[in-house]
This record gives C-alpha cells, structure tokens and sequence, in this order.
DNA sequence: TGATAATGTGAGTTTTTGCTCATATCATAC
DNA sequence: GTATGATATGAGCAAAAACTCACATTATCA
C-alpha cells in the first residue's frame, strides 16, 4: 500500500464518517526527522502510561513529554486510540515473537522438553515491560473493537495446536480445543499475573518449574473420573 | 440477605473511607424512598456497564435510566467512583459466597470431591452475571486506589490454604504458597476466560471435568524433572 | 397543623480533553 | 533560487462529563 493510499484513505474517512473511529495512520513518516517525531511520540505515550498511568495519558501531556506539539501528534495519528492501539501492537510483538521463535525451533522436541521451553519463554515475553504490559491489557479491551491486535496470539496457539496434534498418540486429552484453551490460558494467566503481582516468586525457577510440571501432568496424566 | 442490606453495608464502607478533600458527607438512605432512589441507581449503573459499556456511563446517564435526578446520584454518591466501587463490592460478595460456602462445606472432604466441587463453584459465580463482571475487571484498576475490594478474594485463598495444609501429606508440592498462587490464579482465570469469550466450551461438563483433572494431576501427580 | 428534617430536582458551573486549523519552518527537486 | 511538498506549531474550539447549589417536594412527629 502506498503512503498516498494511506492518507487518503485516512482523509475520506475523517470526512464520510466522523463518528466512526478509525486508527488508519494519518500519514507515514517519510524523512529522518518526521519518524524521530513519531518514535518520540510512542516513546513519551509508554512512559506517561507505566509512571503515570491511562488517566494522565491525555494527549496534549504526551506530546508535551515527547518534546512536539500537539498538532505533530495529529500528523501521525487520527486519534488517542491509534496512539495506543499503535504502542499496544508494537509491544504485543516484542512479546509474540520470543515465544513463537521459541514454538518453532522446537516444534520437533518432546513434549517434555517443549513445554517447560515455552513456560520460560512465556515468562521472559511477560518480563520485557511488565506494567506497560499491565496498563494496555486494562485498558486494550475498550480499545480494540476493530483491531486485530490479538491475531499473532492466535497464531500461536494455531502453531500450538499443530504442534498437539502431532503428538496426539502421546497425550491423554484428546479434545484439543479444549485442550488448547486450557494450556493457553493458564500459562497466560499464570505468566501474567506471576510477573505483575508475585515478582518475588520469579527468584529461582522454582515457578518455572511447577508450572511446566503443571501442564505436563495434565497432558500425560491420568484422568480422575468423577461418578 | 436482601439486596438493600447489601447496598446499604457497601455504601455504608465507602463514606467511612478517608478522603482527602473536605466534602460535605452525604446522608445514609433513611425512608424508604431513598433506599428505593439508591437501589434504582445501583441497578441502572449495572444495565448501562453492561449494556453500553463503561464509556456511556456518565453519571447523568446512569441518572436518567435510573429515573432520579442528577442531584440525587450525588447526595449518596460522594462521587463516580464509589458508585462503581459501591456495584462492584456488591457483585463481588455474591461472587465470592458462592465458593466461600462450598469450601467452606468440604473443608472435611478429600482433595478428589473437593477440586472438582470447587472449580463448579467457581464456574457458577463467574456466570453470575459475566458481562458486569468483565467491565469492573477491566475498570476496577483504575478505580481501586484506596480500595480493598479483593479483600474477599485473600479470605479464599487463604482458607483455600488452610485446606491445603490439613491435607499437606497427600499432596505432591510441598510449598504452599506457590501451590495456593499457581491453582487459584488457573481456576480464576479459566472460569473467567471460559464464561466471557468461550461460552460454547460450557454446554457439557466437559470443562469442568478437565480443570479439575488438571489441578488434580498437579496435586497428586509425579514430578517431571529436567536436568 | 405546623415545624423540621429528609429527600428530590435540574439548570448551570467547571474542568478536562480530544482535536482542528491557520500559519510557519524545513527539505528537496528542478 | 524558488517552487512544492513535508513537517512542525500551539492557541483555541467544541463537546463531554463530573459535580454544585438554591430551591421544591415529601415525610415525620410534637
């Protein structure tokens, strides 16, 4: 898509539909000092929200701490939603691609070897901003209606999936829908609210440790019926 | 327990918390037409959360759906906050008793009756009403500086403990507060997720059934070392 | 019945904040 | 050099939303 395309898509949306939302960037940066702007501007919006939070994040603060006005924030972003949903993206694949590097090298290893992999990988992806991380999952969900921020998540679990499958003949569940969501969300959760809120048990790797033990029994353990 | 006893013993809590400015204190809901006026506003905050979002939820507008003037909202109400803190107080005890109560009833019973009884409980509070529940989780971060609203959530947890530490010989990991911190973060979070954005997994037990395998493993099952 | 307290009202004040636009400065191509 | 597009500026607009307050209505009770 060229930058033509993009501006102009940006502009007809402003004017056909001012009511409707759209975090289409306004303009590309094209020279040196328009994307020292642009990287200011992220920059300054992470730092106000992890020090200052969301509420202090209004934009004529951002653009006060990034050192630009607050009409050069408007050159590249539509809006205060595109600032974030920009910010969020970037960071969201900062996180995505430790883990999913991580799926792929050892797509062809045991599950015991795997899973503890992916569990440090998770944590170490959850480590690399923990409380900008925090704010943006507060606040992404009033945010992403038409975004699709979450699709490289999804494709994690897809490779995830894929990678359950070829094992199938050696782990109990077999539903493995199911058996995804489960995985997934508990090392999510886990990861998450391990580096947020219990730093003090991240010290040895011990976590680590009784996480993976966690999943690895639930996928070669037995099954405890209930009558 | 009636609803207004509820509404009264939060609202109750919200004036007694210190505050920083000095604001005229408002008035406990004496007559019966007051106590009607709160309840109105306490539900009308709930339909529009849920409804509309946290977004269309001025004051004003939670005012006109309750059908009482603006002024009213702020005699019992110091502020938006602890009108959201007063509903999400509220929302969180019915939550809460539903678990507290069964733990609370199988505190005697053996781990195998006892996990899986327990992630039915927590599945069923989480279905309460799943909608309010999602917007105050994503809000209440925001809101709950001065607040202790997960107070109730610690009492669990902590009788959650209590129960691990009585059966502490029939258990595989022997550190506790790493066990108590790793099945209650699980169990939270699958209800949550599975009740927001994977209703279709609730249909049959099956979810349940392999949570409960998943924690039961965890407790019971071997050690998978690596070197 | 009348006095007093409790409750209800809503127009209006205040503050915040997202965002625009007319204008100015800088970079680049010819 | 100058023309043209890219970039930067920031005062100020418009809308929204929290909250006040002077006054009206209703309940309680001697």
């Amino acid at each position: 898509m060229s930058k033509n395309s993009h501006y102009q898509l940006a502009f007809y949306q402003v004017i056909q539909m001012p009511r409707k939302i759209s975090t289409t960037p306004r303009k590309l940066p094209q020279q040196d000092r328009s994307k020292i702007t642009v990287d200011a501007i992220l920059t300054a919006t992470a730092r106000i929200l992890t020090e200052e939070g969301y509420d202090k994040a209004s934009t004529n603060r951002i653009a006060e701490m990034a050192g630009v006005s607050i009409g050069s924030l408007y050159q590249y972003f539509p809006n205060k939603e595109a600032l974030v949903a920009a910010l969020a993206e970037h960071h969201e694949n900062e996180m995505i691609e430790l883990v999913q590097s991580k799926l792929n090298d050892l797509f062809d290893a045991p599950i015991e070897i795997v899973l503890p992999e992916l569990v440090k990988a998770c944590m170490a992806a959850h480590a690399v901003n923990p409380t900008l991380h925090k704010v943006l999952n507060e606040q992404l969900p009033r945010i992403a209606k038409l975004q699709q921020v979450n699709n490289a998540e999804e494709q994690i679990l897809n490779l995830f999936r894929a990678y359950l499958e070829k094992n199938r003949d050696r782990i109990r569940p077999q539903n493995l829908d199911l058996t995804v969501f489960i995985l997934g969300c508990t090392v999510e959760s886990l990861c998450h609210e391990a580096v947020i809120e219990h730093p003090e048990l991240l010290s040895n790797g011990e976590l680590e440790e009784e996480v993976s033990n966690l999943l690895l029994n639930y996928l070669i353990g037995e099954t405890h019926e209930r009558k």
